[in-house]
DNA sequence: GTCTATATTCGGATAGAC
DNA sequence: GTCTATCCGAATATAGAC
């Protein structure tokens, strides 16, 4: 057994993280809704029920509190992508981790990318932890693309690269939005049928 | 031939015709290159070399001055869906019609819609001209789509509804500035290969 | 570490001369 | 209609008490 002393500031530090989670939490849902530069501090700290000199005690900025949203879905997209069975075919796994993304983003927790000229890009292109993240998932696809190309199961006149991108894009795609806002199809009805766009196209086959 | 005076006139009302124009075409580059939020007036005012008191004679707010410019993009798809030839296959037209936006937005002049919470949604929903071009760009769309269906070119299962948005998104598909970053394709290959992508998926035929 | 209150910067919009 | 100069609100960030 650990000391009272110990003790007491383990549950400390497990406050804190409480604490840090659900502002990184509220970060990215607000940051899904409306983006890195419409998003303000204001409404974060109404939305955690803070005041906002508090997040600036967890957080240094606004990119910051951002970075560390995108570094979160980046952790869970990894977390995912490992509790995958084993014995799946590498092309059920990509159907897979694009189902995720899809079924993230229509629950309105997958904070969307900054485009080009955000400063939000400067401080994630200088973030390790999500560099990290990025490359291994990277990685990780990048080994079942070519092992589904190769036994045929992808298309292997495809570059490996634009496989990857098109997949990856599929955690912003509009069209999940546009789905949705007409109110005739089921979540999970829009997850397959952008699924089966994604993947057999929009050719008859 | 026109009287002096009425020639004159017609004049000022070029020269203003075109300083409009001129306005309107590097909003749509900004816009493109950063999105509304991230794109202030001042910079407007720079790139096209006025005074931003200036802009604001011509445009009554920010959101007018956006949303000029999703009509002029708009009027250019409408010009380019009609200018398609009456002999052409209803899915050549929407191959070439998704096409052009690709292009369109590899060239920097493809305005990025606005985000859920944008102010830009608001004034765009009560901008009639935007509206009424958004709905006969959706009529043409619709009505090679149900011929491509049914002539079994495009895969029937789909409603049209998520095919027209599928096209529609490549509009700013983020896929190419992804592929076009890498720099290992031409802006051609970029097209073609998404192009691909799009219509044939991304499982072997 | 959390709060209230405030400093500061930035950007949309306007006044008024020409 | 264009300019210079300015206003003003909003939002990021900080000071300082508790």
């Amino acid at each position: 057994m650990s000391s009272p002393v110990v003790a007491r500031v383990s549950f400390k530090e497990q406050m804190l993280l409480a604490r840090e989670e659900a502002i990184v939490k509220a970060v990215s849902r607000l940051l899904a809704e409306k983006g890195f530069e419409a998003m303000t501090v204001d409404e974060v700290a109404a939305e955690v029920g803070i005041a906002k000199a508090s997040l600036y005690k967890h957080f240094p900025s606004k990119e910051d509190l951002a970075a560390a949203a995108m570094v979160r879905v980046m952790r869970r997209a990894q977390d995912f992508l490992l509790s995958l069975p084993a014995g799946d075919a590498p092309l059920d796994k990509l159907r897979a981790a694009a189902r995720w993304t899809m079924e993230l983003q229509l629950a309105g927790e997958m904070p969307s990318l900054p485009g080009r000229g955000s400063s939000l890009r400067a401080t994630l292109m200088s973030c390790q932890p999500y560099l990290d993240g990025l490359l291994q998932v990277r990685e990780q696809f990048g080994g079942w693309i070519e092992a589904a190309q190769a036994s045929g199961a992808l298309n292997p006149r495809l570059p490996a690269v634009a496989v990857l991108y098109t997949l990856y894009a599929r955690a912003c795609d509009p069209v999940l939005e546009f789905l949705k806002a007409g109110g005739r199809h089921s979540d999970a009805e829009i997850v397959e049928l952008v699924l089966s766009t994604c993947f057999d196209g929009l050719n008859a086959r």
